[in-house]
DNA sequence: CAAACTAGTTTGTAACACAAACCACAAGGG
DNA sequence: CCCTTGTGGTTTGTGTTACAAACTAGTTTG
Protein backbone atom coordinates (compact mmCIF):
# COMPACT_ATOMS: atom_id res chain seq x y z
CA UNK A 1 0.00 0.00 0.00
CA UNK A 2 2.59 2.45 0.67
CA UNK A 3 3.79 2.85 -2.74
CA UNK A 4 1.04 1.21 -4.67
CA UNK A 5 -0.80 4.17 -4.38
CA UNK A 6 1.99 6.04 -6.12
CA UNK A 7 0.75 4.18 -9.18
CA UNK A 8 -2.14 6.36 -9.79
CA UNK A 9 0.05 9.52 -10.16
CA UNK A 10 1.21 8.67 -13.15
CA UNK A 11 -1.93 7.43 -14.92
CA UNK A 12 -2.67 9.18 -17.92
CA UNK A 13 -4.75 11.56 -17.92
CA UNK A 14 -5.93 11.78 -21.26
CA UNK A 15 -7.23 8.03 -21.31
CA UNK A 16 -8.37 8.51 -17.36
CA UNK A 17 -11.14 11.02 -18.09
CA UNK A 18 -14.26 8.84 -17.90
CA UNK A 19 -15.73 9.48 -21.62
CA UNK A 20 -12.22 8.85 -23.15
CA UNK A 21 -11.70 5.72 -21.37
CA UNK A 22 -14.92 4.57 -22.83
CA UNK A 23 -14.40 5.69 -26.56
CA UNK A 24 -10.94 3.71 -26.09
CA UNK A 25 -12.84 1.11 -24.84
CA UNK A 26 -14.58 0.65 -27.88
CA UNK A 27 -12.48 1.85 -30.29
CA UNK A 28 -10.04 -0.83 -29.00
CA UNK A 29 -11.66 -3.74 -30.22
CA UNK A 30 -13.65 -2.39 -33.27
CA UNK A 31 -10.89 -1.17 -35.84
CA UNK A 32 -12.80 1.96 -36.89
CA UNK A 33 -16.15 3.41 -35.92
CA UNK A 34 -17.52 6.18 -37.30
CA UNK A 35 -19.39 9.63 -35.10
CA UNK A 36 -22.84 8.54 -34.66
CA UNK A 37 -22.02 5.21 -33.56
CA UNK A 38 -19.52 6.50 -30.66
CA UNK A 39 -22.55 8.97 -29.90
CA UNK A 40 -24.69 5.94 -29.14
CA UNK A 41 -22.62 3.70 -27.72
CA UNK A 42 -21.25 6.18 -25.27
CA UNK A 43 -24.09 8.63 -24.48
CA UNK A 44 -21.96 11.53 -25.35
CA UNK A 45 -23.62 15.04 -26.57
CA UNK A 46 -22.25 15.36 -30.38
CA UNK A 47 -20.36 19.00 -28.70
CA UNK A 48 -18.15 16.84 -26.20
CA UNK A 49 -17.67 13.86 -28.42
CA UNK A 50 -16.47 16.03 -30.85
CA UNK A 51 -14.37 17.68 -28.10
CA UNK A 52 -13.16 14.62 -26.56
CA UNK A 53 -12.41 12.75 -30.05
CA UNK A 54 -10.16 15.90 -30.68
CA UNK A 55 -7.95 15.58 -27.20
CA UNK A 56 -7.69 11.85 -28.71
CA UNK A 57 -6.22 13.17 -31.52
CA UNK A 58 -4.03 15.54 -30.51
CA UNK A 59 -2.74 12.79 -28.06
CA UNK A 60 -1.99 10.79 -31.06
CA UNK A 61 -4.25 8.33 -29.44
CA UNK A 62 -6.41 8.14 -31.85
CA UNK A 63 -6.48 8.64 -36.50
CA UNK A 64 -9.72 11.10 -37.77
CA UNK A 65 -10.15 10.27 -41.12
CA UNK A 66 -13.42 12.56 -42.60
CA UNK A 67 -14.53 11.15 -45.79
CA UNK A 68 -18.09 10.69 -47.02
CA UNK A 69 -20.36 7.86 -47.46
CA UNK A 70 -22.40 9.07 -50.82
CA UNK A 71 -22.56 12.56 -50.33
CA UNK A 72 -23.16 12.47 -46.71
CA UNK A 73 -20.16 13.08 -44.19
CA UNK A 74 -18.83 10.38 -42.29
CA UNK A 75 -16.06 10.30 -39.80
CA UNK A 76 -13.95 7.67 -39.02
CA UNK A 77 -12.20 7.03 -35.74
CA UNK A 78 -9.41 4.25 -35.22
CA UNK A 79 -7.28 4.28 -32.19
CA UNK A 80 -3.60 4.50 -33.38
CA UNK A 81 -0.94 1.90 -32.22
CA UNK A 82 0.09 4.67 -29.26
CA UNK A 83 -3.47 4.79 -28.51
CA UNK A 84 -3.77 1.42 -28.11
CA UNK A 85 -0.38 0.62 -26.03
CA UNK A 86 -1.24 3.88 -23.90
CA UNK A 87 -4.71 1.91 -22.85
CA UNK A 88 -3.48 -1.16 -22.16
CA UNK A 89 -0.92 0.46 -20.07
CA UNK A 90 -3.41 1.94 -17.97
CA UNK A 91 -5.23 -1.04 -17.54
CA UNK A 92 -2.21 -2.65 -16.50
CA UNK A 93 -1.42 0.18 -13.99
CA UNK A 94 -5.11 0.61 -12.82
CA UNK A 95 -5.48 -3.41 -12.16
CA UNK A 96 -2.29 -3.72 -10.46
CA UNK A 97 -3.44 -0.74 -8.01
CA UNK A 98 -6.83 -2.56 -7.72
CA UNK A 99 -5.18 -5.63 -7.03
CA UNK A 100 -2.93 -3.92 -4.23
CA UNK A 101 -4.93 -2.23 -1.88
CA UNK B 1 -18.79 -4.11 -24.18
CA UNK B 2 -21.96 -1.95 -25.36
CA UNK B 3 -23.62 -1.40 -21.94
CA UNK B 4 -20.39 -1.84 -20.56
CA UNK B 5 -18.78 1.32 -21.42
CA UNK B 6 -21.80 3.00 -19.65
CA UNK B 7 -20.46 2.44 -16.30
CA UNK B 8 -17.83 5.11 -16.57
CA UNK B 9 -20.52 7.32 -16.78
CA UNK B 10 -21.80 7.01 -13.62
CA UNK B 11 -17.91 6.58 -11.63
CA UNK B 12 -17.92 8.70 -8.65
CA UNK B 13 -15.89 11.87 -9.46
CA UNK B 14 -15.03 12.79 -6.96
CA UNK B 15 -12.95 9.55 -5.85
CA UNK B 16 -12.17 9.27 -10.08
CA UNK B 17 -9.90 12.02 -9.81
CA UNK B 18 -6.28 10.43 -8.60
CA UNK B 19 -5.39 12.12 -6.28
CA UNK B 20 -8.13 11.46 -4.44
CA UNK B 21 -8.10 8.19 -5.11
CA UNK B 22 -4.86 7.79 -3.59
CA UNK B 23 -5.86 9.90 -0.27
CA UNK B 24 -9.18 7.25 -0.01
CA UNK B 25 -7.06 4.04 -0.99
CA UNK B 26 -4.88 4.90 2.30
CA UNK B 27 -7.93 6.23 4.61
CA UNK B 28 -9.87 3.41 3.39
CA UNK B 29 -7.07 1.28 5.93
CA UNK B 30 -5.46 3.06 8.42
CA UNK B 31 -8.28 4.23 10.73
CA UNK B 32 -6.89 8.09 10.98
CA UNK B 33 -4.18 9.38 8.80
CA UNK B 34 -2.71 13.02 9.42
CA UNK B 35 -1.76 15.98 7.22
CA UNK B 36 1.89 15.07 6.95
CA UNK B 37 1.38 11.52 6.83
CA UNK B 38 -0.38 11.74 4.05
CA UNK B 39 1.26 14.32 2.12
CA UNK B 40 4.21 12.19 2.27
CA UNK B 41 2.45 8.83 1.18
CA UNK B 42 0.75 10.74 -1.75
CA UNK B 43 3.92 13.04 -2.79
CA UNK B 44 1.16 15.86 -2.88
CA UNK B 45 1.91 19.79 -2.54
CA UNK B 46 0.67 21.20 1.36
CA UNK B 47 -2.33 23.21 -0.87
CA UNK B 48 -3.11 20.40 -2.97
CA UNK B 49 -3.67 18.23 -0.31
CA UNK B 50 -5.18 20.73 1.70
CA UNK B 51 -8.36 21.47 -0.88
CA UNK B 52 -8.68 17.41 -2.06
CA UNK B 53 -9.39 16.97 1.31
CA UNK B 54 -11.21 19.53 1.75
CA UNK B 55 -13.33 18.40 -1.75
CA UNK B 56 -13.40 14.88 0.26
CA UNK B 57 -14.74 16.31 3.55
CA UNK B 58 -17.39 18.60 1.28
CA UNK B 59 -18.20 15.48 0.19
CA UNK B 60 -19.19 13.89 2.81
CA UNK B 61 -16.62 11.06 3.07
CA UNK B 62 -14.18 12.76 5.05
CA UNK B 63 -14.03 14.02 8.27
CA UNK B 64 -11.26 16.18 8.92
CA UNK B 65 -10.49 16.98 12.72
CA UNK B 66 -8.02 20.21 13.67
CA UNK B 67 -6.25 19.45 16.70
CA UNK B 68 -2.91 19.57 18.87
CA UNK B 69 -0.21 17.57 19.48
CA UNK B 70 1.04 19.56 22.20
CA UNK B 71 1.34 22.94 21.07
CA UNK B 72 1.51 21.97 17.48
CA UNK B 73 -0.85 21.70 15.23
CA UNK B 74 -2.30 18.45 14.23
CA UNK B 75 -4.99 17.66 11.53
CA UNK B 76 -6.51 14.42 11.63
CA UNK B 77 -8.21 12.88 8.33
CA UNK B 78 -10.77 10.14 8.82
CA UNK B 79 -12.92 8.04 5.85
CA UNK B 80 -16.86 8.30 7.06
CA UNK B 81 -19.14 5.06 6.31
CA UNK B 82 -20.47 7.42 3.12
CA UNK B 83 -17.06 7.70 2.05
CA UNK B 84 -15.84 4.19 2.67
CA UNK B 85 -19.16 3.28 0.38
CA UNK B 86 -18.40 5.14 -1.46
CA UNK B 87 -14.53 3.82 -2.00
CA UNK B 88 -16.13 0.76 -2.40
CA UNK B 89 -18.67 1.09 -5.07
CA UNK B 90 -16.17 3.20 -7.26
CA UNK B 91 -13.44 0.45 -7.26
CA UNK B 92 -16.38 -2.42 -8.28
CA UNK B 93 -17.67 -0.43 -10.96
CA UNK B 94 -14.10 0.00 -11.94
CA UNK B 95 -13.52 -3.94 -11.40
CA UNK B 96 -16.29 -5.03 -13.23
CA UNK B 97 -15.22 -2.47 -16.55
CA UNK B 98 -12.05 -3.66 -16.13
CA UNK B 99 -13.90 -7.70 -16.56
CA UNK B 100 -15.59 -6.78 -18.99
CA UNK B 101 -13.75 -4.99 -21.59
C1' DC C 1 16.41 37.22 18.89
C1' DA C 2 16.86 35.56 14.47
C1' DA C 3 16.58 31.79 11.47
C1' DA C 4 14.42 27.78 10.22
C1' DC C 5 10.88 24.44 10.72
C1' DT C 6 5.98 22.79 11.27
C1' DA C 7 1.41 22.92 9.64
C1' DG C 8 -1.40 24.51 6.94
C1' DT C 9 -4.55 28.23 3.92
C1' DT C 10 -5.22 31.50 0.24
C1' DT C 11 -4.64 33.02 -4.27
C1' DG C 12 -3.89 32.96 -9.18
C1' DT C 13 -4.04 30.66 -13.55
C1' DA C 14 -4.47 27.60 -17.21
C1' DA C 15 -6.96 23.56 -18.61
C1' DC C 16 -11.13 21.05 -18.73
C1' DA C 17 -15.85 19.17 -19.21
C1' DC C 18 -20.09 20.05 -20.53
C1' DA C 19 -24.26 22.07 -22.72
C1' DA C 20 -26.23 24.92 -25.95
C1' DA C 21 -26.15 27.33 -29.99
C1' DC C 22 -24.82 27.29 -34.49
C1' DC C 23 -23.66 25.80 -39.43
C1' DA C 24 -23.80 23.24 -43.83
C1' DC C 25 -25.68 20.08 -46.66
C1' DA C 26 -29.18 16.62 -48.27
C1' DA C 27 -33.48 14.20 -48.82
C1' DG C 28 -38.42 13.95 -48.76
C1' DG C 29 -43.17 16.06 -48.56
C1' DG C 30 -46.72 19.13 -49.97
C1' DC D 1 -39.94 24.48 -55.81
C1' DC D 2 -39.69 25.87 -51.07
C1' DC D 3 -39.51 24.16 -46.60
C1' DT D 4 -39.23 21.25 -42.99
C1' DT D 5 -36.71 17.50 -41.07
C1' DG D 6 -32.57 14.81 -40.53
C1' DT D 7 -27.56 14.06 -40.72
C1' DG D 8 -23.08 15.20 -39.24
C1' DG D 9 -20.74 17.71 -37.12
C1' DT D 10 -18.01 22.58 -34.99
C1' DT D 11 -17.91 26.74 -32.22
C1' DT D 12 -18.85 29.24 -28.28
C1' DG D 13 -19.75 30.17 -23.53
C1' DT D 14 -19.57 29.07 -18.66
C1' DG D 15 -18.62 27.18 -14.45
C1' DT D 16 -15.41 23.88 -12.21
C1' DT D 17 -10.94 21.90 -11.60
C1' DA D 18 -6.26 20.85 -10.45
C1' DC D 19 -2.15 22.56 -9.59
C1' DA D 20 1.74 25.58 -8.04
C1' DA D 21 3.29 29.40 -5.67
C1' DA D 22 2.85 32.71 -2.28
C1' DC D 23 1.40 33.62 2.13
C1' DT D 24 0.14 33.11 7.33
C1' DA D 25 0.91 31.80 11.99
C1' DG D 26 2.95 29.74 15.66
C1' DT D 27 7.33 27.05 17.47
C1' DT D 28 11.52 25.34 18.34
C1' DT D 29 16.61 25.63 17.81
C1' DG D 30 21.07 27.90 17.46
Amino acid sequence: MPADVRLLADLDKVIHEPARLALTAILSVVESADFLYLQRETGLTKGNLSSHLAKLEEAGYASIEKTYRGRVPLTLVRLTDAGAAAYKAYRARFKRFLEKT
